[in-house]
DNA sequence: GTAATCCTTGGAGTTAACTCTAAGTCAAGA
DNA sequence: TCTTGACTTAGAGTTAACTCCAAGGATTAC
């Protein structure tokens, strides 16, 4: 029922350095420590960890997710802040995800150009094409 | 037909500091100075510093953008390694695509529970409905 | 002609998020 | 007991991508 440090480590993919500097900057609060020290990680650290890793892998800065730790350790008087930073997070990744589909037709069409390019040994002379096209 | 360095970053949400700084790091190669030393912009180089910012803006560092340049710089014997570059970029957006997406569902998720908590006053009581569901 | 507003450079400083080092503690196995 | 390996801490170092500063040169507005 209790993980060490390397555990994790392994289970999350993270370093153990980066598990202890997620823990100096207040993102785990929760974990418990042996009469020894040493870090016991249980499996409610474990899903906060892995809702941590979802607000950083989705552009989150870690000061913002602190702030969304020290609120949850408040309790309930904090739910409409929450929420609201859940509302306002997603907005956020509506917009990430738009502007990457966006750069990524862009991406395709300059794939579609050097495509023809190689065939042709010259991109000077397939944008010239392009030129004319329109 | 030419642009100062104001202008330009008028035009593209840059900083003055921040297109120095992309000549410096090699991004800029092929602009122009005046007699006095002052940087003049073409058309041109605004293209360039377009597809910069598409590479830029789906996560490609720097360096990687430079060897794109780089290779832009080295003409047509350089098509093959662009192409692959483009469409091993392209499968980089679709992954970091895919996983927003993923990491949306998860927060949508929690909006749901922290709207159903906000009405009851109390995330508990909704986390252990959503164990009896189970 | 002079003040304001641009531009130049080299180099130092900042921020986020790690990443590592040194020196030491602790528990288990041969 | 001794060694091995995982753990501890404080604090220094790294990397990417800016961001700013000081000191000075050129251009334009009046």
């Amino acid at each position: 029922m209790g993980y060490s440090i390397g555990q994790v480590a392994k289970k999350t993919g993270l370093t153990t350095h980066t598990l202890r500097f997620y823990e100096k900057s207040g993102l785990l609060p929760f974990i418990k420590k042996s009469s020894s020290g040493v870090r016991v990680f249980s499996d409610e650290d474990l899903n906060w960890l892995s809702i941590i890793e979802c607000l950083k892998d989705t552009g989150m800065p870690l000061k913002g997710i602190k702030q969304y730790i020290d609120w949850s350790a408040e309790g309930d008087k904090t739910l409409e802040k929450r929420l609201k930073m859940f509302e306002q997070h997603k907005l956020d990744i509506d917009k990430k995800i738009a502007q990457l589909e966006k750069n990524k037709n862009r991406i395709e069409y300059k794939i579609g150009l050097y495509k023809r390019a190689v065939k042709v040994g010259s991109l000077e002379k397939v944008l010239q094409e392009e030129r004319c096209k329109k």
